[in-house]
DNA sequence: TATAGGATTGACGTAAACGTAAAAGGTGCG
DNA sequence: CGCACCTTTTACGTTTACGTCAATCCTATA
């Protein structure tokens, strides 16, 4: 199986035959297309969430994969790590209800919502305390500045 | 230099001499005070972050290292690293105005709250989006229990 | 054919802040 | 004496998500 075949002018170096829509693309432009490096997706596969197909040794990605990368992402994006990614995504099955998977997807949600919530409240605790430091701090120094050798009241 | 000599009917094992206000204690006694390990003590110790006395090997901590290690945990809730902590005490000097570490401190301070800043909003989002996506799985959960075998509009 | 781009696997490095043995020394108590 | 308890140093392990070479291969183009 051949992947390039009939070049159309394009300028890209290898063309991606529209033989049924399938649309592989490789891990260059799969990379550009999703903002992130060769090394995360080959990382990612290597931790079994992504199962690009190969020719020969070159890994190509349909647009199953570009799915799944994009769960990825948003898991990434709001907290999850890659091994509750894929606890979630190992429970799809496309030709049941994926009760179970929801289920579990809901599950860690609700979990992660919550600890989201409390770094939110230590955040705002500690932009608290920084801002109360910061206060003294500016304080003392200007306490310094303001009076270098006349000795303030006190 | 003896560290036990006249016990008072303390419960606690090693008595410290109350010679000259110097209130040593020990590394166990430190931790459970501050709610730290004797690792992490140590850890600090090997990071150059604190430096108690020593009664041959014995580590003996006094109420300079108990200001000290104050200022470190309070710089690690406000989330600078240990590297900055340092950064900034190494720059105390007992004789001076210490004017190079409050504006250092001030300096850090506001990257640092710039940072917690970010890291807030980052989190908003993230709460954001995750309560999206509960929103829909909770929807596609009640449409796969509330139509088991009727099959929805649609 | 030489060269420039991609692509591959393998494997060590990084960051932070400790955890966790392991092996050993000192001390007071019963 | 022996045990329990505290302390010491040394040093590898943990976690997460990749970064960064290194050595090699394949392919298209000039």
């Amino acid at each position: 199986m051949k992947l390039v075949s009939a070049g159309e002018a394009a300028a890209n170096t290898n063309d991606i035959p529209a033989e049924a829509g399938e649309e592989f693309v490789r891990i260059g432009e799969m990379a550009k297309k999703y903002g992130v490096t060769l090394r995360t997706l080959r990382f990612y596969e290597d931790k079994g969430l992504l199962n690009p197909h190969r020719d020969g040794s070159t890994r190509l990605y349909t647009r199953r994969d570009k799915a799944r990368l994009k769960l990825i992402l948003l898991g990434r994006k709001v907290g999850f790590s890659l091994r509750d990614v894929k606890q979630m995504m190992d429970l799809y099955d496309p030709t049941g209800t994926n009760t179970k998977q929801l289920r579990l997807a809901l599950d860690k949600s609700e979990k992660q919502l919550a600890r989201l919530q409390k770094q939110r409240a230590l955040i705002d605790d500690a932009i608290g305390e920084l801002s109360n430091s910061m206060k003294t701090v500016r304080q003392m120094l200007s306490e310094r500045t303001a009076a270098p050798q006349a000795s303030a009241a006190g």
